[in-house]
DNA sequence: GTGGTCTAGACCACC
DNA sequence: GTGGTCTAGACCACC
């Protein structure tokens, strides 16, 4: 058994903003804040937005323009994927968690409508 | 923005034990792990044991005789509705985290089926 | 023989509030003293006065403000269940207790009435 | 607030005895059991024990004879007194609880009386 | 051996 | 300051 499950706080940053990129609140070539300020409005120590920051270079969400700040990649493509990415990683777990308990795919399917059409 | 998104370790144990009920790994009556025991195992103060195993009497998931030990319940509508509950809690949470990436309710149901397929 | 007819504190602490309530000495809303303040008045650990008032949170009694403290119920008709379940307990015990020294119920009423009369 | 309510072991005794008495199961000029037999069952240090037979002796509800055990006083006016003594405690009691609740005499009556047809 | 109660005290999140 | 979680460990009752 596992306690403790709790991300990384740099991965539930990344995760933050690519959340706010998908939804749109956040656009393509848009300046971000920088990191001292997200540092202090999140209250985290900034090494920590630091490494998410970097990180989020690496996988070419964003670009830093040295004494200008981070901005948003321009690339439409990268944000489309980044969207099915997130989506599959939910689907995935939630299909695991579901079986976990016992249901079949089919079953899944039928369950998950029932709650939609309740939810009207 | 949230960081620490760990549960309490006694919701944790509850958590589990339900699942293994939900799975069939624990049957009605079964004599569960002594507090003490199962602390041991999972490497955790015995209070903290102690207040999930008390939380699950409350919630009648389990029942206790003392210098006896601690049994599932016999009650098998019981045990029903605990699968009933934690699929629910499944598929609202994941409905709400799709639709907070912007998918339609439609479109959820074609991509949890897709990706059932492709499992296949 | 039962020696030892303490019941815990925890219980007594909740009995207690209990009785202020259904006596209005506790209105409902009114916060309650934080858990820290009552363990100090009563020289007893905060885990105890602790678990008294999650146990009175899960009877739905009390209700919890995170950094805020804890307040009695608004629900007015939780609290006349209250009292209707605390005078049928001590009701039924007195009356077991009469009916094992020997005593029948129409006895018991006139042995009662007389003690009222007693007292003018 | 009082914690911590439970009665001097040799007063439980006492109190037990005299419930028997007063039930019957115990007969006037019956011989009881001895001290150690009595400390024995019932787990209690065999002092504890002397001291409820000693005020016991006092209180005329005994009578010791050297060597030959202890016996239950024949004077039945005792043992009306006895009886009548318990019920006013408890009613005394029960009338002081009814009212600490909130209840009027007559209330309390009505009450008592409805408990007892629910009973039947 | 089983669970039940309680203390002492640490550390945390939220206000 | 408020309540929430957790540990460490004592002592108890019942089996």
């Amino acid at each position: 058994m596992e306690f403790d499950n709790s991300k990384p706080i740099y991965l539930q940053i990344i995760h933050n903003i690519k959340k706010k990129l998908v939804r749109g609140e956040l656009k393509p070539g848009e300046k971000i804040q920088s990191q001292r300020e997200f540092a202090k409005e999140v209250n985290v120590n900034p090494n920590t937005v630091q490494r998410a920051y970097r990180e989020m270079e690496l996988l070419g969400l964003v670009h830093t323009l040295r004494g200008q700040g981070t901005f948003i990649t321009e690339d439409s493509q990268m944000l489309q994927e980044i969207k099915s990415e997130m989506a599959v990683d939910l689907i995935k777990s939630f299909i695991t968690e579901m079986q976990s308990l016992g249901f079949e795919d089919e079953q899944i399917l039928i369950q998950v409508e029932k709650n939609m059409q309740i939810k009207e």
